[in-house]
DNA sequence: CTGGGGTCTT
DNA sequence: AAGACCC
């Protein structure tokens, strides 16, 4: 069934701004072997040329006729606009807002025997992420190690930025913990249409492979729009979270992931059509592609392909003869460029697992031990995630010489309903005390435990992530938004993605509309010159969410939720209010003692902008004039409850008056009741149950978008 | 001496 | 259940 986008996307008559942008874009790869996959895709990519701003009244009539295949292709679908966001040295970023002493001392983070990340101090002395401790030591004597094994916080921190690019547009896809896909073609749409004649384009940050003089914007308006709305955002995770990071803009989510590394850290960069062979063409293998694995690229290798272009010129049908056609037309694409694949709304996690490696673990006693104790903080999780899980995994990992590094064995096995629920009710020490000898039992059919065995990894897994029921007493308006049911998924085809969906987008489609409301008065254009108190004011006085929140208020950790539930509004506020978590937390934890530097300066942004080699770019402007682009559109980002006033007090002043401002609102939390959708009877195949699963838990992913 | 997570497909 | 991919 193909979806279209309801009529009702009111869209301003604006037909002067469309995007009669130049597509050269194909033509400027030297491909000799053109064949009918190309044109197919060709004539679909210069579609948007002519139909664009009243996309919305020529896609019915013309997307089955001008279809050339079995496949449905909506024009819309060519002019997206995507934006990749990557956090700078993420775990180290958060490190150093844990203990801001950390900031002017070359950082590492260590996992195991492994520096996972380094701050960019540690850098310029030559340490690499994925670098052994041993190695980077020698590199770097000085260097302080902070361990990083235990996720938490990276996770908080993770889902925070998630959430605040969520109040902006709904089509927000995770990749890892720091990186984020967002599909803004309807941000871009709805300011095109508001945009006056005498307004001019500009790009925000770097465009690739141009210099100033020549990167023109009136000839990409949705990507200079996307530039500014980028800029936005990264501001907005900087002044609302504290963390620094890059965001690439272009036209597929491939392209915009390549072009997002092009300048760091904390930069960002436009990729124009006509740049797209170029920057495929830089890329040093096939590795780089995204989509093309270890595997893959050996298999290609093996077929004579070490290069992008040369996978780029290779004849399809041989390729398809190897791989399959699909993976062969995939693999082309991403050669050329081309990703056509949606920004899927990543929703709450699908799995959550805790995991842990060693050297050598050879009992069966030590097995139990670990066990029990991997499953003791995953239970905890489970509980706080809210979802019963139905399915349990163990995973292990054997020692052998040869092909030590790969191979993981599983089991898996139902969760009886009791322990599920006792999961659910919090009754944590019962569900690990009943999930105990069923991972064993699983672990016995992996291992004879008579025979020797060695193992170096084990991983518990909790999956089949099943939501409550609603919750028993009504909650007013929000509750009943989220306990619709869901609505059939839309197709695959429809890549132009419909926001007005359903029950899937609730959560975010709420703030999304308050959002919308906060920036009626701000100019749709880049170049605004609103001073950021003034925003502030607005925005609390007309966007205060405190009215829909208030009964959903989350307690603080230490406090028991139903007595809190019944203390009066002031006094819950005194509780969640930051200084008294602080002080609550400086009492129960101190920090790490630091290895050599006393030095208490936090002095941020001192990183240096590095050039990519051999490509020729220009830096249009300081992109982030920060203290003046702040918009005040997140509903409800908080600062992390657990910092410690001491690090508070080292960050510097704008940023405090901005934490501040941002605490003093303290937006309570919306405690997500979920709904349950029946059954329907569907032994879901594999492509449904994606949906199913993510519209059944977009409530859920609330949970995740909480202060700490 | 290559983490501790995740995703989806086969 | 394994294997591919991503960070």
């Amino acid at each position: 069934m193909l979806t279209l986008p309801p009529l009702s996307m009111q869209r301003a008559p604006s037909g002067r701004h469309a995007w009669c942008c130049r597509v050269n874009k194909l033509a400027d790869i030297n491909l000799s072997e053109m064949d009918n996959s190309d044109i197919e895709v060709e004539e679909d990519e210069s579609e948007w040329k002519t139909c664009f701003v009243d996309s919305a009244a020529v896609c019915p009539a013309t997307s089955p006729a001008a279809a050339s295949g079995p496949v449905i292709k909506i024009p819309g679908s060519a002019h997206r606009v995507i934006l990749h966001f990557d956090l700078d040295c993420f775990y180290a970023q958060v490190e150093m807002i844990r203990n801001p002493a950390l900031r002017d001392v070359p950082l590492g983070i260590q996992q195991k025997y492994i520096i996972v990340t380094c701050n960019y101090v540690a850098r310029e002395r030559g340490v690499t992420k994925l670098m052994s401790v041993t190695d980077a030591k020698e590199k770097c004597p000085e260097l302080v190690l902070v361990k990083g094994e235990d996720l938490t916080h990276y996770r908080e921190m993770s889902y925070k930025v998630t959430e605040l690019l969520l109040s902006y547009c709904p089509l927000v896809e995770r990749l890892g913990f720091d990186e984020n896909f967002v599909d803004v073609t309807e941000m871009v749409e709805q300011r095109l249409a508001e945009i006056s004649e005498t307004d001019s384009f500009s790009f925000k940050g770097n465009v690739f492979n141009h210099s100033s003089a020549d990167a023109n914007a009136s000839h990409h308006p949705g990507l200079a729009i996307g530039s500014h709305i980028a800029a936005e955002m990264r501001d907005a995770i900087r002044s609302k979270i504290g963390l620094t990071g890059c965001a690439g803009v272009a036209t597929n989510k491939l392209l915009a992931k390549l072009v997002s590394g092009t300048f760091k850290p904390n930069q960002q960069t436009v990729l124009l059509q006509e740049n797209v062979g170029d920057i495929m063409g830089c890329l040093s293998g096939l590795r780089k592609v995204p989509g093309v694995g270890h595997q893959t690229a050996k298999r290609l290798q093996a077929l004579g392909l070490v290069s992008v272009k040369d996978l780029q010129l290779y004849p399809l049908g041989d390729l398809a003869r190897e791989l399959g056609a699909t993976t062969a037309q995939r693999l082309r694409n991403l050669a050329l460029g081309i990703d056509e694949s949606a920004v899927t709304p990543t929703g709450a996690p699908q799995s959550l697992s805790d995991e842990d490696s060693f050297k050598k673990m050879c009992s069966v006693k030590e097995v139990m031990a670990k066990i029990r104790e991997l499953l003791g903080s995953l239970v905890e999780r489970m509980h706080k995630d809210g979802r019963q899980p139905q399915t349990f995994r163990l995973t292990i990992r054997r020692f052998s010489a040869t092909n030590k590094w790969f191979s993981r064995e599983s089991r898996q096995a139902p969760i009886p309903g009791a322990v599920g629920q006792k999961i659910v009710s919090g009754n944590i020490e019962d569900a690990v005390s009943q999930l105990v000898p069923l991972a064993v039992k699983l672990f016995h059919k992996m291992v004879d435990s008579n025979a020797a065995f060695h193992l170096t990894l084990i991983n518990v897994c909790f999956s089949n992530l099943q939501s409550r029921g609603p919750a028993a007493s009504g909650k007013g308006a929000i509750t009943s938004f989220f306990t619709q049911s869901a609505s059939p998924r839309k197709s695959q085809i429809s890549s132009t993605q419909n926001q007005n969906n359903s029950a899937q987008n609730a959560g975010s489609r709420l703030l999304d509309h308050q959002i919308s409301e906060c920036s009626r008065n701000v100019p749709p254009k880049g170049q605004m010159t609103c001073n950021s108190e003034q925003s502030e004011e607005n925005y609390e006085a007309s966007c205060s969410t405190e009215g829909i929140n208030s009964d959903k208020t989350k307690p603080p950790p230490h406090v028991d939720p139903e007595v809190f539930r019944l203390l009066p509004e002031e006094i819950q506020k005194e509780l969640l209010s930051p200084y008294y978590l602080n002080s609550l937390q400086s009492h129960m934890s101190k920090h790490e003692p630091l290895g050599n530097d006393s030095s208490m300066k936090a002095d941020r942004s001192r990183m240096n902008h590095q050039q990519p080699a051999g490509i020729r770019v220009i830096n249009e402007e300081n992109v982030m004039e920060q203290e003046k682009l702040s918009l005040p559109r997140s509903s409800d980002c908080n600062f992390p409850g657990n910092v410690d006033p001491e690090v508070f007090s080292e960050l510097p002043p704008d940023v405090q008056k901005e934490l501040m401002s941002e605490w003093k609102q303290q937006n309570p939390v919306l405690k997500t009741p979920s709904s349950r959708k029946t059954g329907k009877g569907s032994i879901s195949k594999s492509k449904d149950r994606k949906a199913e699963g993510r519209s059944s838990q977009s409530n859920n992913l609330l949970k995740y978008f909480k202060p700490g």
